[in-house]
DNA sequence: ATAATTACCGCAAACGTTTGCGGTATCGTT
DNA sequence: AACGATACCGCAAACGTTTGCGGTAATTAT
């Protein structure tokens, strides 16, 4: 039942020509008559041929696939990259294999490892969270694969990126915090290993610094999830009446965290100004709506796989490695 | 310096025996001594030898390659879903080509035309809202790829299908509106050539039924996403001094409805209450936090990639094609 | 000592495609 | 009439694997 699917040898046998007559007919070669590409053609298009796109990655050693590694799927910001790649690729006629590590260095090893096999054209890559060691990266672009790294850079390779400026989106909300008047603001942070972790972490200070405020050890809590929030509970609260801002590193934080002190009587931002990171869709429905930061995902996913193909398409050229920053932009709401 | 990739032929080379030799070595091939088998998987560790895909799919007839179409990535059910297929598969040795066909019928006809090509070895997919024909489905189905529908499932073609229980979750949730005192109840639906759109218009319907409250067509809307609440803004807010119960078909429009009521002083849920569907994260969100209907994306992503492998691995097995339902459960919070 | 096993390995075809090279007609020149 | 040019097409190798079959030695049985 299976094998109704024609090859070009199903063709050349019942046209009575050769295979690499077909394969020429196919694609115009001069060589081929007039009245053969045309019986050829018909042919084909009557069978509905379509060509194998296994025996011709196997032949020109390109399979027209990129391959994607994301710490997880279900996340707002990573769902819109993968988007903005996929509506790029789409239209250059790539196709996407995509996996997700789960923010575990083993399981990001092995689906690479799984993409190499499938001999990808290149590779788009976030790093996972607890990934420490780089030989499975430095595998890759060593056989030649071009890698571009996505948000989650690894400053250990020698590759193109596309980030956000993490520095410039905390330096603008934590400024925009000073302005309307906070002096003591709470940094909900993530963890130091990570670039964007400390990226906003000095976007934060450097704000502070450029009016003078003293960058205070306290106010800099690690904590980058709504159940870590709920972890640091008390110290938040105690902490609360001293304090008259917070910005946390991510939006679903911001949230936990600005209703954590609603739920004690706190107002915001009369008492607290609270400011995120991100613009989850989350943010435009908390109450009151978030202030945050545009990370433009979707863009990023497009440029990311736009500085893949041309790499692909120019395998010899000479051009140095470019880190591609999307600046962020301030989206003032309600809450800050 | 791409080439530095063995091959089978590359270390049978390097060994001096033949390729044949090398493969049944490599998989322990009773007919190897035991010597060359320890000599070629050494060498072949030491070279890392990775069989490649593309040849191994070629040969076998088989990809190990599952395609998935979906409407689109950016929405936290179907990001869900990826995960959950995207976690088994991974774990059967299985890899993923997605594809979205942002509601276009043209792109989805196109993508699974281009899994084909990559002789993906089953498809996973939940229809666009633009598919009126069917037969790049059907075509699929008749070249003997085992295909599984998710959710958006296509009723014109016999296939194995993963959905969930529409008609019970909105059964559900328009009872419990109604037990809290709820009997002029809105309900903005879904475009009714969808599935989902008439399935949970029913289940609203026969809720009220079940409580002898007749049907009013004006209290049915067609209205499934926040900007289409904005366009009937006017006629809504007319509407709610009359109604005491809003069913949306899903949590966005069910978030910005009961905001667009909040901002014109209605309280909910003691003026109107307000329930959804679908227990997005908005849903913990909002505030009041959202009464709505838990659609176990991740559960259905994982048990439709199980069946599809099921058939992979049985081929010719005469089991009739199996609808597998998912029963809602109310998420019972503060909307309602 | 000869025949029959056994152990081990290679040849070649196949999966579907591309492409350099060579071959056979046919045509036009002189 | 002999020659070169042109038009058209097929052979075969290659991409990397797998696998049925056959082959050669060495070992065992008679």
């Amino acid at each position: 039942m299976k094998h109704n699917i024609t090859s070009i040898n199903d063709i050349a046998k019942a046209l009575g020509v050769s295979a690499s007559t077909v394969s020429r007919a196919l694609k115009d070669h001069p060589d081929i008559s007039e009245e053969t590409r045309a019986r050829v053609q018909a042919f084909a298009r009557s069978v509905n041929y379509r060509p194998n796109a296994l025996a011709l990655g196997l032949k020109q050693q390109r399979s027209f696939t990129l391959g994607i590694i994301l710490p997880e799927i279900v996340h707002h910001f990573f769902s819109t990259v993968i988007s903005g790649i996929e509506d790029l690729a789409y239209g250059k006629g790539y196709r996407l294999m995509i996996c997700q590590s789960n923010e575990e260095f083993e399981r990001e090893r092995i689906n690479l490892q799984a993409l190499l096999d499938h001999r990808v054209d290149g590779l788009l890559i976030s790093m996972s969270k607890n990934t420490f060691q780089f030989d499975h990266f430095e595998n890759a672009v060593q056989q030649g694969l071009p890698l571009v790294f996505l948000d989650r850079v690894c400053k250990n390779i020698e590759t193109d990126r596309v980030v956000t400026d993490d520095f410039q989106g905390a330096h603008l909300v934590t400024t925009h915090l000073i302005r309307t008047g906070c002096r003591r603001i709470l940094h909900l942070a993530a963890p130091q290993h990570l670039v964007i972790g400390r990226k906003r972490l000095q976007g934060y200070s450097e704000a502070l610094a450029d009016h003078d405020i003293v960058l205070s050890d306290e106010l800099i809590l690690q904590c980058d999830t709504p159940s870590q929030v709920m972890a640091n509970r008390e110290k938040i609260l105690d902490m609360a009446p001293t304090i008259d801002g917070i910005f946390a590193v991510n939006d679903f934080s911001a949230i936990a965290v600005m209703q954590l002190l609603q739920e004690n009587g706190f107002v915001v931002p009369a008492d607290i100004a609270v400011a995120g990171f991100g613009d989850d869709p989350i943010a435009l429905i908390a109450r009151p709506k978030l202030t945050t930061v545009e990370q433009k995902g979707y863009d990023m996913g497009r440029e990311a796989v736009r500085m893949l193909i041309e790499r692909l398409e120019n395998p010899n050229t000479e051009k140095g490695f470019e880190t591609k920053t999307f600046s962020a932009t301030l989206k003032l709401r309600d809450s800050a």
